[in-house]
DNA sequence: CTAAAGGTATACCGATCGGTATATATTGTC
DNA sequence: GACAATATATACCGATCGGTATACCTTTAG
């Protein structure tokens, strides 16, 4: 249907424009000019910009961790070699020319309140990333699973924030070299 | 001097506006009515919003890094004690009612480019701890000081997302034991 | 006492914000 | 071929943005 693409592509847009210049910084007017349609359409398919911020941070938590989840599986074979791999998918994604930060730490910032439901989305996505690393945990075997994917969780997180704001293009290479210790602490 | 007085008025209320409500969501004369002060005064002060967001950024990282370091050798005697302490004295700011992430973090978040000077202060202020630290585990004896350094800011970074973005108030405390894993190492 | 400096309040500037209305063109369906 | 839905372009709304100008008041120093 032309409507269903006509709001996706809306989506994508904002998605992109978000990302690289921020959520306040972004006018609806910009995302329909990017985007090659009216004002009209936007507001028909979405009840304000609120509503196109949290359809975009929906978006970014499906494609994010559905690539993250693919490269990872395609650069580790059993469990535990995903547990590092899922690393080496980071180092990627901070080393391609896109590269902003972690959206959902940037919509952290500029939704502050742990209760803004931006801020809320964001977090939710942060567990699903900390969930993905506990399946992957308990399938390698490790003794306290949670625990494992708490502090791979805590690595990744800093490694991103590293890449992003000090420009630290191996800030995954560092990270990964400290997960082996824990990765077989857990798992000897 | 009133002069100084009221830069310095100005530019601390800024400091709290722009942290918990953002730089663009924050507006000048927001800014001037919470300082008790006229526009005409603040832009005899600074050249733009964008000056009063750098002084800003200077007067955060001078405030922050004497608050770290002020706790964190409070709390530890010995060098090697005080590369764990730290992340108690992280602890302290998560707990903290106003606490609303890392201001650098929030700052790259918004400008996200590489070589705007928020951005680019920010990365200094990050150079700046990650100094700091590199100063202790060099007194600390650590074999490779500038790695430590580098394992320890990251897993405080980590810590700091964590404690913002998902609320998790122990981040600092994971963060801690895992710590001390790479502090023995390197210490042994 | 006076005069300059630096403060205040307020109105204003053009631009942009998020969001709405109107009038027209395009599209798919029966 | 006609109707209904959905698109477009554009003008408009009140509010706010960063920044300037004007006019008055208060403080301090010679």
């Amino acid at each position: 249907m032309a409507t269903a693409s006509k709001k996706e592509q809306i989506v994508t847009e904002a998605l992109k424009l978000f990302y690289r210049d921020g959520f306040n910084a972004t006018g609806v007017e910009r995302i329909c000019s990017d985007a090659g349609v009216s004002k009209k359409t936007l507001y028909n398919h979405f009840n304000s910009k609120d509503d196109l911020v949290l359809a975009t941070l929906r978006l970014r938590d499906r494609l994010f961790r559905s690539r993250i989840m693919r490269d990872t599986e395609g650069l580790g074979i059993t469990p535990r070699d995903r547990l590092l791999a899922i690393f080496d998918a980071h180092d990627n994604w901070f080393n391609e020319e896109e590269f902003s930060g972690c959206m959902f730490i940037n919509a952290a910032a500029e939704f502050s309140p742990q209760d803004n439901p931006n801020h809320i989305l964001s977090a939710e996505h942060k567990r699903l990333m900390r969930e993905y690393l506990g399946g992957l945990a308990l399938a390698a075997g490790a003794k306290e699973p949670q625990r494992l994917a708490s502090q791979l969780n805590l690595l990744l997180e800093g490694a991103i924030v590293d890449a992003h704001v000090s420009g630290n293009k191996d800030a995954a290479k560092l990270a990964k070299a400290m997960a082996e210790v824990f990765v077989i602490e857990a798992c000897d």
